[in-house]
DNA sequence: GCCGTTTTCGGCCCGACTGTTTTCAGTCG
């Protein structure tokens, strides 16, 4: 059982204890959960140590519930609190909706699942109730919406290493010729439903079978020839696509979409004589196979250039495909740096500086930008006007033993209401980086808002603006905006937006940062790494930039050192 | 349920905001 599969259900008692109104344990068991969280180690080590209760706030009572998790994969006691509340954890999810509201709700509407929860506020009960109105039934309906629109998706960042290790495990058996990830996770979607895997095989009936059994397998829902599919322990669903060897880039064609691209693409074939299934592209007059065998001999065939994954949404491709106009996607490799990092200054930060210029070392970096969080009301501890200076003295002390990485010094300044800042101007030109962003007054009307933000980018030591919309996932939505207006202001100043890495936010997304780089808008990918394993996000932040059809020259942190400094001066 | 003393039991963050109600409960950050 893994780390994160501990801290859910260490989660999910805290908040049924809620429910039930007991007091001090919910906070216990969320503090436990939040040190477990942190962990670089894995549980399973620290248990067989029996160094369990040396984290901080496991004591002995949840030490021995982590033990019963290890062991058996379940828990009494969570078993006996969902008797007892049998509510959905997702319902505690919605935003608005409190453990109070929630039990208020259970009790008299009987409501315990989303599905319930929609119901009820469709036939307009809610604001029936005692101590409810019309306004919490419709904040609750706000909430409602945005934890639907991520129900049965999962982040790229969870789904793709556990797509990887099963498809390494059904190579490891000999058993398939060739194996490819295909649907959403292939083009690289910041959210994914099922995982879609093809192959092919000698011997369908045994490789389907060895499919069956691999050990993240929980129950198998269906087995065939072609197709099988799985539930894993995690509850993500697996299909497992048997074709034949000529037809195998056909199939990762058709099976990797979007759905939009494919017909997009279906129609082109028609245009010019072709009949494109997903066994392969055929003439239409005598049916005779011209490509079928590797997926970039069909886009050839079409007269189109090689189209990325990341790319295939219908978002203009086709064409720039037949033009040659298609972007150089930004890679790995022109990243010369992370641009938005906290050390150990950050209350919330578990990384010190030392740390982080060993772990920029090791990801071939030549910079890394500390960016701790200023003191605002909140935040507890982070740079003030009295400690710029020591902030500054620390990194120094730490570059002078490089010789091939800078650590820049830098802030994540709070943008108050008004658009200003804590941090005084002089302090804020000190440092070599000053990014910017939104951490409090979310649901400001979109005209103040706009505001807001358009003083922050005129602010000339501002530099980066962090996860411009505050969107997190499944958990809060965008602040309302008039995106285009910030786009050009950021344009003609200079101001680069963020695509920040973490994967509760993936924000600028996509869509977004294609809508702004068509508006002239620089980009730079920062992960938001509080804890050492964080600095790895970058490759998901990679992902959502070439979404948005950025080249090496739209993203700031492609520039080398004595560039990237250059750019900084002006 | 955990932690740290006050060393074995008492304390656990707290203010802002919203919507409801009319003085406050619930939720969020």
């Amino acid at each position: 059982m893994s780390n994160d599969k501990v801290v859910d259900v260490l989660n999910e008692i805290a908040d049924l204890l809620d429910i039930k109104d007991v007091q001090f344990k919910p906070r216990a068991y969320r503090r436990a959960a939040r040190e477990i969280e942190s962990l670089t180690q894995d549980l399973e080590d620290i248990h067989n140590e029996g160094k369990l209760e040396d984290i901080p706030s496991v004591g002995k009572n949840i030490s021995e519930k982590i033990t019963e998790l290890l062991q058996t994969g379940q828990l009494e006691y969570l078993n006996d609190l969902r008797k007892e509340i049998p509510l959905d954890p997702d319902l505690l999810k919605v935003r608005n909706l409190g453990p109070k509201k929630a039990k208020k709700l259970w009790e008299t509407l009987e409501v315990t699942t989303i599905d319930d929860l929609k119901e009820a506020i469709d036939s307009k009960e809610i604001r029936k109730l005692e101590g409810f109105g019309k306004k919490s039934e419709e904040n609750i309906k706000k909430g409602l919406k945005i934890v639907q629109q991520t129900i049965n998706k999962n982040k790229i960042s969870d789904v793709l290493p556990i797509a990887r290790e099963i498809k390494s495990e059904l190579k490891s058996s000999g058993l398939f010729d060739e194996l490819k990830l295909a649907g959403s996770i292939r083009r690289r979607k910041y959210l994914v439903g099922d995982i879609d895997i093809l192959g092919t095989t000698e011997n369908r009936e045994k490789a389907m079978n060895y499919y069956s059994t691999i050990h993240k397998v929980k129950e198998v829902l269906s087995k065939g020839e072609t197709k099988s599919s799985v539930r894993l322990k995690n509850g993500m669903r697996v299909d497992l696509r048997v074709v034949d060897s000529g037809s195998f880039g056909a199939a990762t064609q058709y099976f990797t979409g979007s759905q939009e691209h494919n017909v997009r693409l279906r129609e082109l074939a028609i245009s010019q004589g072709y009949k494109l299934s997903e066994y392969g592209l055929f003439t239409e007059s005598n049916e005779e196979k011209v490509a079928g065998r590797e997926e970039e001999k069909i886009y050839e065939k079409l007269g189109l250039s090689r189209i990325t994954p990341e790319l295939r949404e219908d978002r203009g491709e086709i064409n720039a495909a037949k033009t040659g106009d298609l972007p150089t996607l930004v890679t790995r490799e022109n990243i010369k740096g992370d641009l938005h990092c906290h050390s150990d200054r950050s209350g919330d930060g578990k990384i010190t500086l030392s740390e982080l210029a060993k772990e920029a070392q090791a990801r071939d970096y030549e910079y890394l930008a500390v960016t701790d969080h200023a003191d605002a009301p909140g935040i507890i501890s982070g740079l003030t006007d009295n400690n710029i200076e020591e902030h500054l003295e620390e990194i120094r002390q730490i570059n002078e033993q490089y010789d091939n990485l800078e650590l820049l010094a830098g802030v994540e300044a709070n943008i108050q209401p008004d658009g200003t800042f804590r941090l005084s101007d002089k302090s804020l030109s000190k440092l070599d980086l000053v990014i910017a962003g939104i951490h409090s007054n979310f649901d400001m009307p979109e005209g103040k808002m706009t505001t807001r933000l358009l003083r922050a980018i005129n602010n000339k030591n501002v530099n980066i603006i962090a996860h411009p919309t505050g969107r997190k996932i499944g958990e809060r939505g965008s602040f309302s905006v008039d995106w285009s207006e910030i786009f050009t202001k950021a344009s003609s100043s200079n101001t680069v937006l963020e695509i920040n890495a973490s994967p509760p936010r993936f924000d600028l997304d996509d869509k977004l940062a294609k809508q702004a780089l068509d508006q002239g808008v620089k980009l730079s990918i920062g992960t938001d790494a509080h804890q050492i394993h964080h600095l790895d996000y970058m490759e998901f932040g990679l992902y959502l930039a070439r979404r948005g059809w950025s080249e090496k020259a739209d993203i700031l942190n492609t520039l080398s050192l004595p560039e990237l400094k250059s750019w900084l001066k002006t």
